[in-house]
DNA sequence: ATAACAAATATTGTATACATATAATAGCAA
DNA sequence: TTGCTATTATATGTATACAATATTTGTTAT
């Protein structure tokens, strides 16, 4: 595993210089913006260790030991225990007390867990966009949607998954309750590890587009039920073909 | 806030003696046993927090002080940092880089938001349940029930709220998705916060027992589609009464 | 009195030192 | 060899030291 080149993060430390006593209102101004674009290296590194696991340059099984670490930031080992506490919690690696912490293993069975939550929560999401969307919203969903068409008629993948993530947000965001958007977030974590796509090479990309169709006309006519129902059946769908995916893989 | 009487943890640090060359097997199996019930003075320090915090030992928008919590527990500054890091993520606290941590508040809406949520994925337990739940788990469901349906005769209300704490635990792991169980427990977390009880005194308890009646009948007879829709009523219910208990408490 | 500045203090951020436990290795007896 | 003990190395757990920032207090000039 190679973290990056070495000493990388130390500059963010040192750059923070001494106080300068006596300041114009210019320097102050300057200062609070660097204050607030402040992140302690405990973020960084939790950052970068997430994101490190979640695409896989950290395998599964593989140990992260602190002084290693620290060495290859360039930082200490206290803001890489801070990291990994937050990482423990977020399930992404398990801690063996005293033995050391290990990147936790991600089982078809927690996935298929994951994507049975999941049909419910978009089903509710999609529900609550429908009652609660303002015209905007509609208006950026639509445009979304047409992009994402787009997308799927140039068969440019990295396009239609990209496309399909942020159109499933606005639909989120217009559900008004932030407490979904941050638990789903969590929850897609796990299958993002999960080596296969969200958006499987074998969900026909024009059954995705009616799909997505369904969901959006529900929404705009402000069906409640309907969009509930087309949300569930989308991501029942993704899921099968996640699984029979995994299965294939498995030959 | 008093956490307590002074150094109390400090012992469980202390009693770890240093090794004997030695030793029986007897000792040896000792020593496992001590070793399987060790846990880090961030654990400690981490459980001790989070329930002062859900208890409401500790007020919301209260700070969080390392040196001095680090004091009353008699440990050092770094069990109790890591700790905080796990509040955080869990959001029972909010961090100011640099400025300090405090307890976050619990709104209503937050409340709302998490009741939203909870309403689909209890309807998603029940619903999976009525088609995993095994015979010895049904038993045990219906035997719990019984337990409720005492407490509730008895109007022993400690008693009804932890049977039914108990009697959803039951349906949730015959759900058979660990990821739920756990993903509902760190949701309620932010309910239990909220002053309310889960079960209000203003939800009649002859209604309360037929919404159960009507859940767990529909379970019994693996009806998936009914167990969930009794499932979702009966949180939306709750839901409803923990709102107006609010409401009426704001006058 | 009050605003502005400066010094002092307290608190967080980070690094390091020390203690203890686990793992790996080597030596030794049966 | 095999199994045990002793030894060493390495990693984690905890405490403390140091650095930098925020906050408070105090002082001075207006």
């Amino acid at each position: 595993m190679n973290c990056g080149s070495k000493k990388l993060l130390r500059m963010s430390y040192l750059q923070r210089q001494s106080r300068i006593n006596t300041r114009s209102d210019l320097m102050k101004e300057l200062d609070k913006l660097s204050l607030e674009n402040y992140k302690p290296l405990r973020e960084i590194v939790f950052e970068h260790l997430r994101e490190a696991i979640i695409t896989g340059e950290i395998e599964p099984g593989e140990r992260l030991m602190e002084i290693q670490l620290a060495e290859n930031l360039g930082v200490s080992r206290t803001p890489v225990r801070e990291a990994i506490r937050k990482l423990e919690l977020e399930g992404l690696v398990i801690m063996e007390p005293r033995k050391g912490v290990y990147v936790s293993e991600v089982s078809i069975t927690d996935v298929k867990e994951v994507l049975e939550i999941r049909v419910s929560l978009e089903g509710l999401g999609a529900y609550l966009a429908a009652e609660r969307i303002k015209d905007d919203e509609l208006q950026e969903l639509l445009k979304k949607h047409e992009e994402l068409n787009k997308s799927i008629k140039d068969r440019d993948v990295s396009g239609i998954v990209r496309k399909d993530t942020e159109l499933h947000n606005i639909i989120f965001k217009a559900a008004k309750n932030d407490t979904l958007v941050d638990l789903i977030d969590g929850l897609m974590e796990q299958v993002k590890r999960f080596r296969v796509s969200y958006v499987s090479g074998h969900h026909k990309s024009s059954d995705l587009a009616k799909e997505h169709e369904k969901i959006i006309c529900a929404i705009k006519n402000r069906n409640k039920e309907a969009a509930k129902k087309y949300a569930e059946e989308h991501i029942e769908i993704a899921k099968k073909y996640i699984v029979s995916d995994y299965n294939r893989e498995k030959l």
